[in-house]
DNA sequence: TTCCAGGTAGGAA
DNA sequence: TTCCTACATGGA
């Protein structure tokens, strides 16, 4: 099945680049196609002219969630040329990234995977979460890919706090998450609600649980909750201004330099300094 | 054992 | 705000 896209968007821009997976940890490249789960729902994509090429056991149902997923209507084209414009730093980093563009991730899941995130390689992050999602679900499949479903919020409360440090992600994680999950079941923090406040007022909610601070929250933000103007700092992103523009704040002067600078699509500039400097 | 990874928190200047 | 230190934690 096929989705047109307003600009080019591929899952991957080059196999090499690979950024969908900077996002989000939870797509697995498995002959030529990209398997996951949008909406807890299984599915595989691939890169195709005008948009992109998927195919679900839900069949064209899933269509609405993926174009919101991918952002299959944002004018990606026009941000970068925004972007671009009297930054030739800039325009010179995003050529190799026209296809790039930020996701529209379920943010519970998003929170969950930057939590695992911290002081951790990608690598055993994904690991983590596998951990985390083996922990509470039967394994689930497509094609034979196995795929990773991660525990609602209310899964998570339903089983108990045992349950969840048996997933070894760590005390500290583990308590945090334990935390959210019980205010998302009791609506005192309702995550989907944060994407129509201000980003300001988005990552100050998040950075009233202990152990998400600046960084995470940013993440979420950007990656699952509308705020594209967010920029998180982290050691990547932080590398790439100190050797592109010469920046030599600390992390909240960069970040706010970065905003600055890039205005209200500061996220798109952000993700290819990180992965210019992932290398 | 040692070092490192998309961090966070707390304290001092 | 910046800088420094301590803490955390699994993998290589």
């Amino acid at each position: 099945m096929r989705l047109e896209s307003k600009s080019p968007c591929s899952p991957t821009v080059t196999l090499e680049s690979n950024w969908l997976r900077h996002q989000t940890f939870s797509w697995q490249w498995s002959g030529g196609w990209y398997y996951g789960t949008v909406k807890g729902k299984p599915v595989k994509v691939r890169e195709a002219p005008g948009g992109l090429e998927y195919d679900s056991p839900v069949g064209q149902k899933l269509e609405p969630e993926l174009r919101e997923y991918f952002r299959l209507d944002e004018d990606v084209a026009t941000i970068h040329e925004t972007l671009a414009h009297d930054d030739p730093v800039m325009a010179s980093l995003l050529k190799p990234f026209a296809n790039l563009r930020i996701l529209r991730q379920d943010p519970w899941e998003c929170l969950l995977a930057f939590i695992c995130s911290q002081t951790n390689s990608i690598d055993s992050t994904a690991t983590r979460l596998d951990r985390l999602a083996g922990a509470y679900q039967e394994p689930v499949a497509m094609d034979g890919v196995p795929l990773r479903v991660l525990p609602s919020a209310e899964r998570i409360v339903e089983k108990g706090k045992p349950k969840l440090h048996g997933a070894k992600l760590g005390l500290k994680r583990a308590d945090t998450i334990w935390q959210v999950a019980n205010d998302v079941v009791s609506k005192k923090l309702e995550l989907e609600s944060l994407a129509h406040r201000s980003h300001t007022e988005a990552r100050e909610r998040l950075m009233r649980y202990p152990q998400i601070a600046d960084k995470i929250a940013d993440c979420v933000c950007l990656f699952s909750l509308n705020h594209g103007g967010a920029f998180p700092i982290d050691r990547h992103t932080g590398n790439a201004l100190k050797e592109h523009y010469g920046r030599a704040e600390g992390k909240a002067g960069l970040r706010k330099w970065a905003q600055g600078h890039f205005g209200p699509n500061a996220g798109y500039a952000s993700q290819v300094l990180f992965l210019s400097d992932l290398g």
